[in-house]
DNA sequence: AGTGTTACTATCATTTCGGTAGTTATGTTA
DNA sequence: TAACATAACTACCGAAATGATAGTAACACT
């Protein structure tokens, strides 16, 4: 898994995986949509090891999806927020809770809703032209002409 | 990263990621979409060493999104396909691919296409019934009652 | 002066990774 | 029939990453 090769890759999804595979990434990122911003919330949270913690927000930080911003001046001190990019992410984070939701979904599951209205979200990728259901045609893979 | 702890988290994106939080695991998948069902085939496109494929392999077979078949008694040779556990992940990988399209994309990359119409696929996650796009309206987290 | 808070860094045993070589079971070729 | 090829692995080992705990820096509060 070397950042450097699949960055070249010409597929999207390996260029997405470059540096988000791994679970506390998606993790992060999903907390941080929920709200939380600083360091010891995230170490909290997850349980994650503060090593660990620190070079994934580095990370995260370098590739544009969350941003430092100081929130207090003394002492100094520093909380992450997310970016465009970041909050782009969500799609992907949502994805991934409907398909857990489905195959993973034994016990009591947190639930989505919207803030207004209260109705729970059910998330499904579609086509944006068409609107059909992502899965439901067959797909063709074009490959980029050789430079 | 322990799967035992996870798998009792009540959020889905958190056991969704359980055994799928890593890069391999996801291009396996990635490829398995794309038709590709060997080991060998596996391995020679991802480049990855077997040992790590075996485990890989066996994770996802485990988890249920891929499914050992017979194709040859003489010798005895197995190949992967997708469950539909498998099939249903594909929209994780599409929204991931259009994340890395929008904010990965520099130089060439794989495009992916209707079979049939030719159509270029763009791949958006709007709720079910109100077909209005995830990440338009605030969402609320409500937390499963304490058993 | 002593304690608390926040965001880390340092250390180290354990685990996992990545790469190469070897194995098993068989078909194919000379 | 001996040698080679193929497919799907397993074994091994040095390198890298992880996880857990302890310690540090910069301050505020009492």
């Amino acid at each position: 898994m070397n950042d450097k090769n699949i960055c070249d890759d010409p597929c999207p999804i390996a260029r997405c995986l470059a540096f988000l595979g791994d679970a506390w990434s998606l993790l992060i990122l999903r907390d941080a949509h929920f709200g939380l911003t600083r360091f010891d919330q995230f170490r909290k949270n997850l349980g994650i090891g503060p090593a660990i913690l620190t070079r994934r927000l580095a990370t995260l930080t370098a590739e544009g999806l969350l941003e430092k911003r100081l929130y207090s001046e003394r002492p100094p001190r520093e909380e992450y927020v997310l970016t465009a990019a970041g909050r782009d992410f969500l799609p992907v984070l949502f994805t991934m809770g409907a398909w857990g939701r489905q195959y993973r979904g034994e016990g009591q599951l947190v639930r989505i809703l919207d803030a207004e209205t209260g109705a729970e979200i059910r998330p499904v990728l579609v086509d944006e032209v068409t609107g059909i259901k992502i899965g439901n045609r067959p797909i063709r893979i074009v490959e980029p002409d050789g430079d």
